[in-house]
DNA sequence: TGGCATAGGGATAATTTTATCCCATATGGA
DNA sequence: TCCATATGGGATAAAATTATCCCTATGCCA
């Protein structure tokens, strides 16, 4: 098991939320789960960028986190699924609409997101960038 | 300069919207923008728990994607101000829903929040606390 | 017997993100 | 001269998160 070294900042709500979330898969996962995508292996197979072993990890955290519940029935090839609590399930609504912008801006996204690796002194050139796609967003 | 190594997971929105918000202080920030707090040294007043770097860091990829624009004022003791562009605000719906999730639902969250400290074996024990905590949150 | 499916998790490496510390600029005031 | 203001960023350490690899269990099927 992992110990937290750092304090954890949770001040404001956002700061709370972010922390739920705060898992490359679990939005993912909660929106699975809330599209009736109960079990592991399904889940899993949803997500072939993610390995076994995160979704594990993630799923105990927002089961730990009171999102999910785990019912496992008692069987040999084992059978699990989780579904949302009814807080996990007030999620959604967040959720939902950051997969929706995500996917309405889309190419200016994908474009500023590539073409800003990370922080680089350029920032001039990404501001150019930003501006061409800007407009392509206000035009296309 | 930092550069991945990894390659960036953007198939869904929800990835591209993570990837945008992905960063200790971002949504913070980006809420300190839209709520007029212009300059960097307001900004970092406003969080006393993070560093200038951090915040520059973070402000500046905020730049590089496109959600926030950079004024420099041409002064000697140098003066800026962020604001939000207009895709940048448009997260602002999202940002402000996290928040109120945050603060709607802060008790029963500092506790399985400080509860999970991480991912332990005793997921029974802290099934437990979510169970009375949610009794908790249902009543209370 | 050998392999597949289903689920859980330990150990450890690699990657990514944050934190710390320190230097630079240029002006005004004590 | 020394300090404060306001901003930017390099170098490096520390911490947090993900990825890899491997082992467990057990019933079913060829």
């Amino acid at each position: 098991m992992y110990e937290r070294k750092t304090p954890l900042t949770i001040d404001c709500g956002l700061h709370l939320t972010k922390e739920v979330l705060n898992g490359k898969w679990k939005p993912a996962i909660l929106r699975a789960i809330s599209m009736d995508v109960k079990r592991p292996s399904e889940i899993l197979r949803l997500f072939p960028g993610a390995t076994r072993r995160v979704l594990n990890v993630q799923l105990k955290e927002l089961e730990g986190h009171g999102m999910v519940t785990k019912k496992t029935y008692p069987q040999m090839p084992p059978k699990v699924e989780y579904s949302l609590t009814e807080i996990g399930y007030s999620l959604m609504p967040i959720i939902e609409a950051m997969n929706q912008w995500g996917d309405a801006n889309r190419s200016f996204l994908e474009t500023v997101i590539k073409q800003t690796p990370k922080i680089n002194e350029t920032s001039k050139s990404t501001c150019l960038i930003y501006k061409r796609m800007k407009m392509a967003h206000e035009i296309g």
